[in-house]
DNA sequence: CGCCAGGCCGTGT
DNA sequence: ACACGGCATGGC
């Protein structure tokens, strides 16, 4: 499916040039909003030249939440927001590179603690932003998933768990260097946006899905 | 106008 | 453990 998409798409580019901070401000602000409304509000961060560690930390909890409002769910994503730079402050004397340093499985743990990062959110930032090797799963390679039939709800389960996306696209790459595989992961998962975004919401969108993926009769 | 977006969380069963 | 509703805004 990588090779597939990526013949049709070609690269994402996520996240290219930006910096980890402002990658890590994206991934809480999408969660279940559109990017389009995600840079408005990193537009207005960055008009108060708030794109970055010092700049959140002494801002008002009042100002984050006006400046984030294009994205919605501004009442949770402010206070998290401030959380995570709490917690950068107090355990990695502010800084993203001591951050990254850490053990992959101890940051995911502790991202997970973090209030408003589950585990998207968690793998989003430990890929994109601090450069490990991680999957990212999510509602598109759900449904993709699920609609080519790669993986079914474990017993006694209604929906795909989480997990169950991460091993599959975790095995997906297992024979690929280990060298290569972030950005493997890191392209795949936004291939796997672009796709999703033209051919896999909600209602199946299949005329032309270079996955081939004709199941508009079933769903 | 209604649906939906690069989820997460508290609550009820 | 898991399904379910709430959270908020703006594009299309």
């Amino acid at each position: 499916m990588h090779d597939v998409l990526f013949a049709a798409y070609g690269p994402q580019h996520w996240w290219p040039v930006k910096t980890q901070f402002e990658v890590i401000l994206g991934a809480y602000l999408t969660q279940n909003t559109a990017w389009k409304a995600v840079e408005r509000s990193l537009g207005n961060l960055r008009e108060a030249g708030a794109v970055s560690v010092a700049g959140l930390r002494t801002m008002s909890l009042a100002r984050l939440r006006r400046l984030i409002r294009p994205s919605g769910f501004y009442t949770r994503k402010a206070p998290a927001l401030k959380a995570f730079v709490a917690m950068l402050d107090e355990e990695y004397g502010g800084s993203l590179e001591k951050m990254a340093a850490a053990p992959t499985d101890v940051l995911r743990e502790r991202l997970l603690k973090l209030p408003g990062v589950g585990q998207e959110t968690a793998d989003a930032i430990l890929l994109y932003a601090l450069g490990h090797p991680m999957p990212v799963a999510d509602e598109y390679l759900r449904r993709i998933a699920d609609r080519h039939g790669l993986v079914t709800p474990a017993p006694g389960r209604g929906r795909i768990a989480y997990e169950q996306l991460a091993d599959l696209t975790q095995r997906a790459f297992e024979t690929d260097p280990e060298s290569e595989r972030a950005q493997l992961f890191n392209e795949f998962h936004a291939l796997t946006v672009a796709v999703g975004k033209a051919h896999c919401g909600r209602t199946a969108r299949c005329e032309g899905c270079p996955l081939a993926c004709d199941l508009k009769d079933s769903y």
